[in-house]
DNA sequence: AAGCCGATTTCACATCGATTTCACGAAGCA
DNA sequence: TGCTTCGTGAAATCGATGTGAAATCGGCTT
């Protein structure tokens, strides 16, 4: 973390150890590149307006200069009304606006690491929900699923978007390219995949955005 | 994936479909700017030199078409890279110098796709509302707001018009363009609008400007 | 080659909620 | 008063999604 407002940075650091990660933090930007260099980080949360060097500039520096992809969320501050994407975005990965709900800053975080881990271990975990990308099974708590090949995959691709949804458009695009099939096939893949995710549990993690898509829900990242 | 070397071309398709990627190739400049305009693309690779248009004008057509921000990947011959690449450098968003290594074409692609989520992420706050265009969800302090389709619409369209008002006839314009309803279907969108936007808080946000249209108030923000 | 099997696609219908339409009353204005 | 604009609410219509089963496809076995 790095960040020179102290309470903000005490608050954030102590919620996150209150999690059960552990957190670095520097107060300056020249601090925050030295800490990078010095050992691996999953996530680093950096300030977007720094004493010293420029946020922007500790960003490109270490996606330059390290040799493994540092994931970056810039915290911003909050303008009367504002384009998020528009203004920065080249070089972080994600960002949060001040003041920032915790919760929010968590799943973001996690979000961003969950994208790095699948690189590596092949294995992506959401709450109860373990997809084994390689052997493509899955498993809802100890409970295997079993699932289609194409319930898979839209599995992994809502897993892979959360906390956000994918537009059915996306969803479809990705299952099938350019050549999607000529019936709303999509609805019945969903179906059957309800059928084994969702009908034999509680609460249900697959939710539809009426003319928007689909998303994964649930309740510990 | 453009390029007009079959060889490269095949090898690196079949590598990036056995990630479970969906690619779509094509063999020539003009090709692929057709491609790209027909469907939505997460990130396009793009051979310098092709037979036909220069994989510049690629890039810099469909920049200024699409009307998405399309993530350019740049393949290079290594003399070339210098002068041309480095001197045009501000159409593509990334460039990669053959001969490459798939695993860097990978993480390349995999950063330039990530930097492009953030733009789906987009979020609009105007004092306690806020409106998250993808999910189409809406919130006022922590609650959230159940609005259908049009009224989420006609909320947005309020709130991009901030602290201006919006005629009935623009608002109707950006709803249903040409062929809006035969009744006065927005007079009962602006009712429900307010029963779940206004009517469980103190303040209005949704006002009325009699014989103009509405806007929206908010102290802050 | 024939037949089987699961996966996928297609189809028909049900359900639910969103959207449009309508009717009426109140408020403002000439 | 008579006209227009707007709020209100219910009813009718329409579209999106859920549901389930049947047809199709492709690979595998016999």
């Amino acid at each position: 973390m790095v960040e020179d407002n102290s309470t903000i940075a005490s608050q954030v650091t102590s919620f996150m150890e209150g999690l059960g990660w552990v957190v670095d933090y520097a107060a300056t930007g020249q601090q925050g590149i030295e800490l990078a260099r010095e050992s691996m980080f999953d996530v680093l949360v950096l300030d977007l307006n720094l004493p010293d060097v420029d946020g922007l500039t500790v960003c490109r520096t270490l996606k330059c200069e390290l040799d493994y992809n540092l994931p970056v969320l810039m915290l911003t501050a909050r303008d009367a009304f504002e384009d998020k994407a528009s203004g920065y975005g080249e070089g972080a990965d994600d960002y949060v606006t001040k003041p920032f709900d915790l919760r929010e800053l968590r799943l973001r975080c996690e979000a961003l690491g969950r994208r790095q881990d699948l690189h590596k271990t092949a294995e992506l975990r959401l709450g109860e929900l373990t997809l084994a990308v390689k052997s493509q099974e899955a498993r809802r708590g100890d409970q295997p699923l079993k699932l289609t090949g194409i319930g898979f995959r839209i599995l992994l691709e809502l897993a892979q978007a959360y906390p956000e949804a994918v537009t059915r458009s996306q969803l479809i695009h990705r299952l099938w390219g350019d050549e999607p099939p000529d019936s709303d096939a999509l609805r019945s893949h969903i179906y059957s995949l309800r059928a084994a995710l969702d009908k034999p549990y509680e609460k249900a993690m697959l939710q539809t955005l009426p003319n928007v898509g689909y998303r994964l829900v649930c309740d510990e990242g």
